[in-house]
DNA sequence: CCTAATGATTTGAA
DNA sequence: TTCAAATCATTAGG
């Protein structure tokens, strides 16, 4: 008979998927009446109104111990229950209380500044920011920012870093539009629990918010380790591809033919100023610094070993000495490398600088850095060939020229054992 | 594979 | 900041 009281709620109950949006108002629940241990009394809320309420409370707080099918069945029964408008009410009241302390509390975003800054490098990644436009023309500028705007190879390399940072990019606005989505999801699905929830106890639009707020908060959090790891993956792809000295490419010959001739040209001084250098870079297509870079690694390897770099010096010295003579127009521009002139321009050499660029080569290890420099001093400041090129400025440090760029070096060391190109110097004795 | 050459980076001084 | 010096890491040639 009362079968259904005592069994489980038929399968067709009040439960739609996970009984988010359920309340079927037509559910097979409990007989008015039914849910009233106490029966009888009517709708008198006075003496055992209390009882009531602590039997509503005390289901809501065995709900979330019970298996869903029973929690669908009892609050069900709760919204049926003739008690619910004083309960609801009552709890109208506390809410009230206790509202302004909930209202102050929150409502309060400072915009993580950590936030923004991974936002920023993202957008000057292209990473973020409008799609492809954005991200190959963050690249293209990138690009002409670091080659001067010229260097082919640059480019290719550059290619393949825009296709994995484009590679990044893919995977990072899936990755978001997935967040995005699962949020939006997540929010309404709480929305909808809390319209539920609502018929039960007062909910203010208010809590609503701030409930939404919480749940954007909680998922931008996690938005936030997306940046921070598509960040890391872009730092770690510009390491590897921008990391010149992982990917180092030798300079043309060309622009090498033009660094030489400036730093032989300029053998008192090499110290080209910063016009000089950007214009250096402009010529031989690459960036200040690596002229810098260029300029600093050939003095200290020029001093280090000058026998080494005599032929180098000589050819050079004849170029220039051409140029000078003929009014400009020289092979210096010419593809080929002028190899002949060391064997073809030695004549040309004697009259010019070349008389002790000259000697250490014949004489091996006799030079000493002194010795050059006090020829280099009897010829003049500037030595050979420092008027080429015209506005040549030269930069603060000059004053270090003429005192002997190389003074540093020690000419002993020259003739040390240890160096000296015909020197053989075996000490083991063994 | 070994080695020299070479561009880049690091370190410390001025 | 720039430079010298030492060092690193890659490239090129044997």
């Amino acid at each position: 008979m009362d079968e259904r009281l005592l069994g489980p709620p038929p399968p067709g109950g009040g439960r739609g998927g996970l009984g988010l949006v359920g309340g079927e108002p037509g559910g097979p629940g409990e007989p008015p009446g039914g849910g009233d241990p106490g029966g009888g009394n009517g709708g008198v809320p006075g003496g055992r109104g209390k009882q009531d309420i602590g039997d509503i409370l005390q289901q809501i707080m065995t709900i979330t111990d019970q298996s869903l099918d029973e929690a669908q069945a009892k609050k069900h029964a709760l919204n049926c229950h003739r008690m619910k408008p004083a309960l609801f009410s009552v709890l109208c009241e506390i809410k009230e209380k206790t509202g302004l302390s909930i209202r102050s509390s929150q409502e309060e975003e400072p915009v993580d500044p950590q936030l923004m800054r991974l936002d920023n490098m993202l957008l000057a990644e292209g990473v973020a920011g409008p799609e492809k436009g954005g991200g190959s023309a963050a690249a293209a500028a990138a690009a002409a920012a670091s080659g001067g705007g010229v260097s082919p190879d640059n480019s290719i390399e550059h290619s393949d870093y825009r296709s994995k940072l484009a590679q990044i990019r893919h995977i990072y606005h899936s990755e978001l539009e997935k967040y995005e989505q699962a949020c939006n999801e997540f929010t309404t699905h709480v929305m909808n629990l809390l319209r539920e929830q609502s018929r039960t106890r007062p909910v203010a639009p208010k809590e609503m918010e701030r409930m939404v707020s919480i749940i954007h908060r909680k998922f931008s959090a996690i938005q936030m380790q997306l940046k921070q790891s598509t960040c890391e993956a872009v730092m770690i792809l510009r390491s590897r591809f921008l990391d010149a000295r992982r990917k180092r490419r030798n300079f043309s010959k060309q622009a090498t033919e033009v660094l030489n001739e400036y730093f032989y040209s300029h053998l008192s001084n090499p110290y080209p100023s910063e016009e000089a250098k950007e214009e250096l870079a402009k010529k031989c297509g690459i960036t200040v610094s690596q002229v810098s870079n260029w300029f600093g690694n050939k003095r200290i390897r020029y001093k280090k070993n000058i026998g080494k770099f005599q032929e180098e010096a000589n050819i050079y010295a004849v170029k220039t000495a051409v140029s000078v003579t003929q009014g400009g127009h020289s092979r210096t521009s010419s593809p080929t490398p002028p190899s002949s002139a060391g064997s073809g321009g030695s004549f040309n050499l004697s009259g010019s600088g070349d008389m002790f660029l000259g000697m250490p080569g014949l004489n091996g290890d006799s030079y000493s850095a002194s010795q050059v420099e006090s020829l280099r001093h009897s010829m003049g400041p500037g030595g050979y060939g420092d008027n080429l090129g015209g506005g040549q400025m030269y930069s603060p440090r000059e004053m270090r020229a003429n005192g002997g760029w190389q003074e540093a070096v020690t000419p002993s060391s020259v003739t040390s054992p240890t160096e000296g190109p015909g020197s053989v110097h075996s000490d083991t004795s063994n």
